[in-house]
DNA sequence: GTTTTCTTGTTAAACGATTAAGCATATATT
DNA sequence: AATATATGCTTAATCGTTTAACAAGAAAAC
């Protein structure tokens, strides 16, 4: 490693003490009231040896790494790859670097990654937190590191979260169904508690319920764990015809589920939207190349993204302790295959 | 910020010096000669305390950032996103910290988060380097810090780096779609002399050639620039029908390129295979859903990434300079959108 | 001609760790 | 008994910065 140029080789360099340099360099010549010419000398040579601040030292110096880091669960898909970008374009606009890390939904390698952050002093973290990671978070909390959830929060947990508002969207996209002629609407999702699954949940069931459409004593809701198979929503949903032979509609919770689900959809011959209409949540490339492009539920990453850094910031650089939560609406994206009126 | 519990706050708790405690915590008893007891003492307040090491403070004194960086074209481009998972997964198994980031394969992009991970004392990089920017990687190679180029490289440059084999990948890809009886074959690639796409545009033409099927004094290629737009590609492809208005099979020379080429072919009611065949690189979820799923070439992801972030290890812990240089090999995966005799 | 006030710098401690070198004391070797 | 070796722990320098506190000469004020 050839030697990088420190802050004192230019002082020497220059025939000045560190101190000035610092100040120069950090454009603190005002508060420091260095004189003009040697400033710019300064400068010059700075330039001239090619230096480079040595970040580390700054940080541990001033106890801040103008660093934070993003924790979700899966970078591959999609949905947190988009997410993903949108951070880092916006920690840019505020000279900040995010450290991503992917904890796949386990309590586990979440708890990990948050160590391993906590330890490269991160100035604080957005995390799309996993389930019974309510300790983690709190703990985040305790010790004043400052935090924002995203696409999930928990209800008993005081913080900054930005999701996007799930119950309303599930509500709409189901409504729509409803809306468009069908009476026997079935859900695949996720098992688990965390509150965005729920509140979908919560959107499908009431707007059936408005629509008085909950005939059943046992809700048309077939869920598979994080780890599934193509055969685990095949079998959700054979188990749901099985339920209810005239099912005619189905809401998928998640972009992953709804791959998935379509391939399941075609094994068993079922044809979109005439024998089953589709809609779901979140986008994919893949929908709309399926035959019958997919109705989807388009949520707000932009925004999220950028609202998320936006809070960071703002509770890393003032530290006031008031959380901002925020509940984006999504937008409902129709198309063919959530059969007739649409437009 | 809840004052952190440094390895000063233990010396004090447990009565001895701070060395004895750092001895203690990195397992280097043995060589300092640390008592069993106190050793333990200091291990169990170390943990009652509930130490975290600063790995920042680690990282000034030792020189090592245990990090690296990862600069790709966008990390939500799904190519980028899940090569990015797989050099993070290879990454911790290694304990070592990467941070990803997009240039968007603009040369100035690259500079400035070359530069930004510089300061941040990376002790790596994996870079997926963007067009012109031989010079950045030069200067990286000069201040002796440790490399890997990935996907793409410089033929002028003596680097590492873990590329697939562009060209023989293209070469089986287009002579797969002669094979199957295919007599005009255009190709829609990126304008760049970036090698990986040279690579692709010889594999296509030697494929041609060597099938004497290369008529034409301008062969049936169109490219466009990186930040193309659907409609440029739907341009590309119609010029390439007015060149040969019997064009038969379209080779494609990326996944996002494909994607829009979909939709174009769609646009101008072109039906796959029977009007023109598609074979194209990479894969994409949507290409299952196609109403012929595409035939496509499958990167060796994995392996790419997990090589990758070895290689880098290897030349981060030993300061050997040897180039390690591999050109793993591409699967292509066989299915409609080629036409005839696919099995 | 002092004293005060600017101007322009320097000194040195600190951030939280690592680690070579040193210093006792105890035990072993001859 | 004298010396060598082991054992157990401390001291203090160092990594590259930042920044409060201080200093010294020049200009201004009286």
């Amino acid at each position: 490693m050839n030697k990088k140029v420190s802050i004192k080789d230019i002082a020497q360099s220059v025939g000045v003490s560190t101190a000035l340099v610092s100040y120069v360099l950090n454009n603190k010549e005002k508060e420091a009231r260095v004189g003009k010419e040697i400033a710019q000398v300064i400068r010059d040579t700075a330039a001239e040896m090619g230096y480079q601040p040595n970040q580390i030292a700054k940080s541990l110096k001033t106890g801040k790494s103008h660093t934070f880091g993003l924790i979700v669960a899966d970078i591959s898909n999609p949905f947190f790859a988009n997410l993903a970008r949108n951070v880092e374009d916006e920690a840019k606009n505020f000279n900040y670097t995010v450290i991503f890390a992917s904890a796949d939904e386990s309590p586990k390698k979440s708890q990990n990654l948050i160590n391993i952050l906590t330890e490269r002093q991160v100035d604080g973290f957005i995390i799309a937190p996993a389930e019974n990671s309510q300790d983690q978070i709190e703990s985040i909390l305790k010790n004043n590191i400052p935090l924002v959830l995203i696409d999930r929060y928990f209800k008993e947990l005081e913080t900054n979260y930005v999701v996007t508002n799930n119950y309303d969207a599930s509500y709409n996209a189901v409504s729509h169904l409803i809306k468009a002629g069908h009476k026997n609407i079935g859900m695949i999702a996720y098992k688990t508690d965390l509150v965005h699954m729920l509140d979908r949940r919560r959107g499908y069931m009431d707007a059936l319920k408005d629509n008085k459409q909950l005939k059943a004593k046992t809700p048309l809701i077939k869920t598979v764990d994080f780890d599934f198979t193509q055969d685990d929503v095949e079998a959700g949903i054979k188990e749901l015809l099985a339920q209810n032979p005239s099912m005619d509609a189905l809401f998928f919770a998640t972009n992953t589920l709804t791959l998935k689900g379509l391939k399941a959809l075609n094994n068993l011959n079922c044809k979109v939207p005439d024998d089953i209409a589709v809609v779901c949540f979140d986008e994919s490339e893949a929908f709309d190349f399926f035959y019958s492009p997919l109705t989807y539920i388009e949520q707000p990453l932009l925004e999220m993204g950028k609202k998320a850094v936006q809070i960071l910031i703002k509770n890393i650089t003032d530290k006031k302790n008031t959380n901002t939560q925020l509940s984006i609406p999504s937008r409902l994206v129709v198309r063919q295959s959530c059969g007739s009126n649409n437009n």
